[in-house]
Order: structure tokens, then sequence, then C-alpha cells
DNA sequence: GATGAATGAGCATTCATTCAT
DNA sequence: TATGAATGAATGCTCATTCAT
């Protein structure tokens, strides 16, 4: 359907809605308030409340599994790779703090709506494949179990809307270093800026 | 006031549907169907619906933070206890599996109830005060941000309830092992038991 | 039934929580606290919640009553008989401050449980047979309704509950007195004592 | 905000029901019935049950001050606005039946809701203050406690929604008349019409 | 497209009452 | 007689959703 004008500004009010107070915390009418529009209008762009968190997540979560859909079968090693996975990743929360946030704490890995689940388990398998090649090729210490490095690493990356400002003294381009480091057990100085 | 007799019954079910459903998406009717009890009756052992949370969330952040400080402030060298810290939080993990979910699904690092964020600050500062000792000793390669490397730590613990099936393949032990090993950058062969 | 012992104290605690809160406002838990007793054990003094408005509301009605129909059927001249309704009116409310409030307060005069509305109704009765009385003796000015004369008295005393202090500057004394003064349209002056 | 169309029906509802059952005896699926909506809709015109009280006393709060505010503060002799204030307290009675009851039942001379009782206290003093012009200038018989002689009248009026119908026999005038006859010592002749 | 009143189901909480101990 | 857990109905209030204007 073609979404009216006004529908950016209802999605971007419904993550900071959501974000605050989680979905099922959330009501429309803040989300209403937020835009800056009647409860009933909502309606006018969405068919249901559900309606509006897929949109929220969809938009992290599609970008995230196309790029890392892209990295993971592209060119070049594995440890570049994987960094720049972490790299994307921290883009993509950084664009989209908001969205970032609610998908994490309403989707991700949790036993709801399987519509949203299947974007999780892309990801994961993405990222984990590029694991098992770091693995493999030693970039990535050996005895390592994949599954749990890659969710180790998602993990990381999936806490910091928990407790990171990315506008504060730690900048994205450190966090990015610094976890791919953890991960590919680099102990490689942090390169800033 | 003595909780009566039943009161761990309501407790761990709480835990458990409020892990399903999350906090704000549970019904204390779902909570005493669960019990076997009238959703009336539950008001015979919590005065509010908030007073289950605290009592779901009371139990593993209590017992994490007294064992963090024990171990934060005890003997032996950083790696060690880093060790100690992990596997102590992949027990409290396996023993409450859903008391841990709803903890870090409902509270820690969001913006929510002050009275519960005090745990979450006191253990965090406690396991960065040892990843400190750790960087300065070597024991965690120099270069790393104390704070990021603590909330990378947690966030791939704190991850696991997301994931992790305690009675699958990969057991508490290689979890432990693995997690520890990742943030000490340390690529020691796994040891079990 | 008989009563058992602490029956004197369980409707003394009624009272008085059924005149702060209203009968309908008050909760048996409320009353159960004031007695020093648990909720449940009420219940072996009384039978219902109903039950315990009735053995408040008896105690003023009945002598309300009583003392009503000897002076009414007594002798002595309609205006000394107007002022011994008056003096007793006023020591009833004085001995039984909460009863009388909540009898009142819940059922004078109001469309609620017929058992209550009869003695409400015989008072009245006795009170206007005098003032009838009263007129006819030229005690009362002629011309006035009896029984708009009537509830003007009763108005005036039952008010007091509303605003007077027995313990206050001003004194039952004067109170009966300028009440009867009032109605009987004299402007004697105050007797005290 | 504006209260919309049906705000009317919706307080006019609220008093036929309070004054029925009592406010606490009342449920908002009472009212809504009455109404003829649904007990939710209710939330579209009020905030909380409390606000409804607000609403439904407000009415003949505010008109009654301030019609004894012009009395109390304008020309005439005593005698005169006496009976002025005895008219119009009369006329607001039966123009808001209903709610001069519930504004009776509920908040006059208890101690409820410090919000309420301004206007009982301001109405109280400036009758009193009448009445002590009224002992001053002789039509009130000296001797008198101008309180006690307030409260009397009061007590009077605000009887009067427990026995007096409006459409009786005795109507309105003679009411006036008599009540005001009674404080003033009167025994003038009652003026009908 | 916007409004805002209406709906009706659902929820946390209260409370009179029962009853086994 | 006292206790206090249990019951189950009721209540104030919320909220997703609908719809006429």
């Amino acid at each position: 359907m073609a979404r009216p004008s006004r529908w950016d500004d209802v999605v971007r009010a419904a993550g900071k809605v959501f974000r605050r107070n989680g979905f099922a915390g959330s009501s429309l009418e803040q989300v209403a308030e937020e835009v800056g529009m009647w409860k009933g209008s909502l309606y006018n762009y969405i068919s249901s409340k559900d309606d509006l968190l897929t949109a929220v997540i969809a938009i992290p979560a599609e970008r995230l599994t196309a790029e890392a859909r892209e990295i993971a079968t592209g060119p070049g090693d594995p440890a570049e790779r994987l960094r720049e996975i972490v790299r994307c990743h921290v883009d993509v929360l950084v664009d989209n703090y908001d969205f970032v946030a609610v998908y994490l704490q309403e989707v991700a890995g949790r036993d709801i709506g399987a519509q949203w689940r299947a974007y999780d388990r892309e990801y994961a398998a993405l990222v984990e494949q590029v694991v098992r090649e770091g693995i493999a090729s030693g970039a990535v210490p050996s005895g390592r179990d994949p599954r749990l490095t890659t969710m180790t690493l998602l993990g990381a990356l999936n806490w910091l809307t928990r407790w990171w400002d990315p506008a504060g003294d730690v900048g994205p381009d450190v966090v990015t270093a610094q976890i791919a480091d953890i991960v590919l057990g680099s102990s490689a100085p942090v390169r800033t800026g």
C-alpha cells in the first residue's frame, strides 16, 4: 500500500515510545501524542498495533540482514569481513537507535511472533558463517564453538543499547574496533578516528 | 510480613509467566492460573503486580551482587577472579533461568524503577573493577577500554537467555570457559569439568 | 444469639470506621484492624456487613425512640416536653457520637433498607405529635406547618454531627436551650446548668 | 478541555445515581447505564470517579456561594437579607435536587477532600455574617450564639433533601418563609405565592 | 486525511464471605 | 474463638479498534 505522507513520523514516534515503555507497556495514545495526532487518526496509517511494531522492527532488521548477506557472501578475508559486520551493526545501531532497541527488546531471541524471528535467524546464521570461516582460517582462535562465539559477539553488540551513548566519550569507531578485537582474540591497538 | 507457604510457588509462576510474555504483557490471571490459584488469592501474597516483579528480580540480583562482591574483593589473580565471576554468573543463570531472563528483559540497563537499577549498577561496577585489575596486570590485553570490555562481557553473558539451552549440547562449563577466554583474549584450550 | 465478649468492641470499632469512611466506603478489614482482630475473626460475631450496620444504628435509634415515646406520651406541658425531647436528643448524640453520625449519614431519611426506616418514621412521628400539641397550646407560634416545624427541628439537631464538638466552647446545655428556643420562637435567655 | 455534547447528561446521571446509592456505593457502570452509554465511554468525559463527584458538587456549590456572596455583601436590612439567603438556598435546592443531595450527603461538614470543604466553609461564613448583623440589629433575638444559629438554619435547610418533596403539598414559598421565620424568631403569618 | 466519541474486552485491585486448622 | 488462605464477584480504569462526520 502507498504509505501517506506522515508515515515516517508515525513510525519514528512509535520507535521512541516503544523504546521508552516497551511495546506492551505503550499505548497508541502515547504514540499519537508523540506524532501530534489524535488516536483515531493513527488508523489512517496502520491497521493494528502489531503493524506498528512490524514497521519499526523491519527498518533495522532489513538493513542488517541485507548488508550482512552482502558481507558474508562477499570477498575479503574472514577477519576483515567480521570487522565489517561489526562496523555495519554499529552503524545501523547508531542510525536507528530507537528501532534497534525495540527490535532487541521485543523480538530478538524471544519466543514471540514467528514472522519476526525469521530476521533474527537469518542474521545470526550469516554472522555464524563468517565466524566459521574465521575459525577455519585461523583468524578466530581455534577451539572456539562457532555458535557460542557468534552469540557472544551478538550479545556484546546487542547489549550496547542498554548502556552505550553513541555521542559519549567512547565513539562508534572504538566500540567497533574493540568488540571485533575481543572476538577475534586480537590485541591490536585501537584505531581511533 | 511472614510470607506464607505458597509464596515460592507464586514467585516461580510469576517468573515463568513474565519470561514468556514480558511483565507488561502478563496478566495476574495468567500467574494465578500457573500457580493453580484464583486471581484474587494472589493478593494474600503480594500487594501489587510490581511487588511480584520485585520479588522475581531480587532473587538473582541479590545473589549475583553478593557473590560478585566477594569475588571482586577477594584473593586471587585478576584472570582467575574474572573467570570466577563468569562461572558464578552462568551458575546463577542456570539455577534461575526464568528469573534472570525477566531481570535482563525488564530491568537491566533500562530507565525503569530506580529501586531496581541499583543492583545493576553495583554489579557492573564490581565486574569493571576486576576488569581494570586485569588490564593492569596484563591478563586482559592492554589498550582495552575498561567499561567497554566489562559491558562486552556482560552483554555476552546476558544474551545467553536469548538463545542458550543449558541442557543442550554446549554445557555450562564450555560456555563459562569460552566467554572468559574471549574477554581475556586467551586462546587456551577449553577446560571442561 | 448470645453475643460473645468482644461484641461491644466490634460495634464500637464499626461505628468509628463507618463514621470516618461511610458504610460503603469502609471495609471489614478496617473494622477488624480497629478492633485488633483479623478479618476472618469478625465473622464469629457478625454474619454480614449489614449486620454490623444494624447493630451500630440500633443503639441510638432504640434509645431515641424509647425515650421519645415516653416523653411524647408523658405528662407536662408541650413546651416543656419539646425541650425534653431536644435535651434527650442531644444527650443521645453526646453519648453515642459515632453511632448517631452513622445513623444520620447512612439511614435517616434515605431510601435505604426498609428495616431501618422504621425507627426514623416512628421518631419523627413522636416529635411531630408534640409539635402539634405545642401549636395547639400556643407554645409554638401558630401558622406553622407541623411537619415542616418538626423537620426543621430534626434538621437542626441532626446537623450537629457535621459541625459541633460537644467538648468545645458551646456545650450541650447551650445547644439544647437555643435549638429549643429557636423552634419554640422563644427569646428567653439561655439557661445553663 | 472542552466538554463534549453529552457531558451534561453524564453529570445529571451521576447526580441521580450518587444520590440513590451514595458515592462509594455507586458504580460507574450504573452511571453509564443511566446515561445509556458503556462504562468505558464515560472516560471520554471524565478522568476518574472523583472527577464526576467534583462536577456534580460544583454545580450547586458554586451557585450557592456566588449568590450568598452577593446577598451577604449587598444592601438591605439583615432580616431581609437572611430571608433572601433562605430563598436562594431553597431555589438552588429545587433546581438541583440530586446535586444538592449528593453535596450534602458526601461532602458538607465531612472530613473529606479539602478541595470540597472550601465551598462549605465560605458559605457558612457568609451566612454567619448576616446572622451576626441580624443579632446586632435585633432582627434575630439577642442572646443567640451566632454560629449555633447559623448552623441551626443550615441544618434545617440541608435536612430538606431527606424528607421534602418540592412538588408536594408544602411548596417552596412556605418552606422558605417558615424556616426564615423560625430562625428570625418571627411569628409573622406565612406569605404564600 | 483528521477527529473524537463510542465500544467492549481486559486488567489490576478490592472485598465480603467461607472454611480448614 | 482465632487465624489467614482461598474464593469469586465486582469495580475503577485502560486501551485497541471502529466509525460517523
